[in-house]
DNA sequence: CTCCATGCAAACACTTTGCAATCCG
DNA sequence: CGGATTGCAAAGTGTTTGCATGGAG
């Protein structure tokens, strides 16, 4: 796994240098799994452990950990980019699904699209290389909600 | 389809007004299907025709044509909203194919998700309404292009 | 004639950049 | 020690808002 001596390993392998504040960050976003945090929201988390960290320093550091693979970055379209660790084993990114009752959102971990990636490259001369899935809908609760209304 | 007397009616059922600025607004995008045009582009565009334009009500309008499902939004991850006319037979939204070589946005009219929605009703309770997808590999060009390297 | 819609400019929210001070290696 | 990294504040970017004017119904 992504211990605190591979992280500083893998920065270095990259040629970076190893500090506290990427450490900070890194730390946040793991330890936040599945929350999608925004770059405000580890911006607001990192600095409870470490007030004088900047702005700048957070976001600087988020691109800097997407570039080297160990974050990616999602999408949600409300205006924020979200963040995720990186899971190595995963060949695809997991889909998201997204209640549009309470606005929940739930992850599948199933790589589904494996045939359908086939299809596409027969019919359209199209090599899939990674995807994006966002599944809209009503999760197990805001369905029942919707059956007893 | 939706022509010009359509527009003017569709607003009027909803309640808001016909004016010239909608109409540019919205030939604009239709004129323009498949680029993929973002907010600024329209603007840009609409002013041409109508150079008195400003570009809070191409926003305001934009939103507005989304809110009556004329138009939707889709979103890159390139920082801009971009707009597509909506087609009214079109129960789910289409797939885009996004080549890493070139940028090139292509379309996939077939939906391929239906079998994979069931998958996600049985195994998750998640009732899915709709999906965004986006698959990102290489197009035809492209990958000729890697093979001759 | 009554509001809704527009144009303008100022305000916003998130992110990026410039630069001197600081710290890793 | 030397260059990468940081923190701060200022600058960018795309988008939204306030308000007086203008136009649709």
């Amino acid at each position: 796994m992504n211990n605190e001596k591979d992280f500083s390993k893998i920065l270095k392998e990259k040629g970076y240098k190893f500090t506290n504040q990427r450490q900070f960050v890194y730390d946040v976003v793991m330890e936040n799994e599945g929350k999608h945090l925004n770059s405000q929201e580890i911006y607001e988390l990192v600095r409870e452990k470490y007030p004088e960290i900047g702005v700048a320093t957070v976001y600087r550091t988020l691109a800097l950990l997407e570039e080297v693979g160990m974050i990616y970055g999602v999408d949600f379209e409300d205006g924020y980019r979200r963040y995720e660790i990186s899971k190595e084993d995963e060949e695809h990114r997991h889909h998201h699904l997204i209640c549009l009752g309470c606005g929940t959102i739930r992850e599948v971990e199933e790589d589904l699209l494996g045939s359908i990636e086939e299809i596409i490259f027969k019919n359209h001369n199209f090599k899939v290389k990674n995807h994006r899935v966002k599944f809209y809908g009503y999760c197990d609760k805001c369905l029942v909600k919707k059956f007893e209304l």
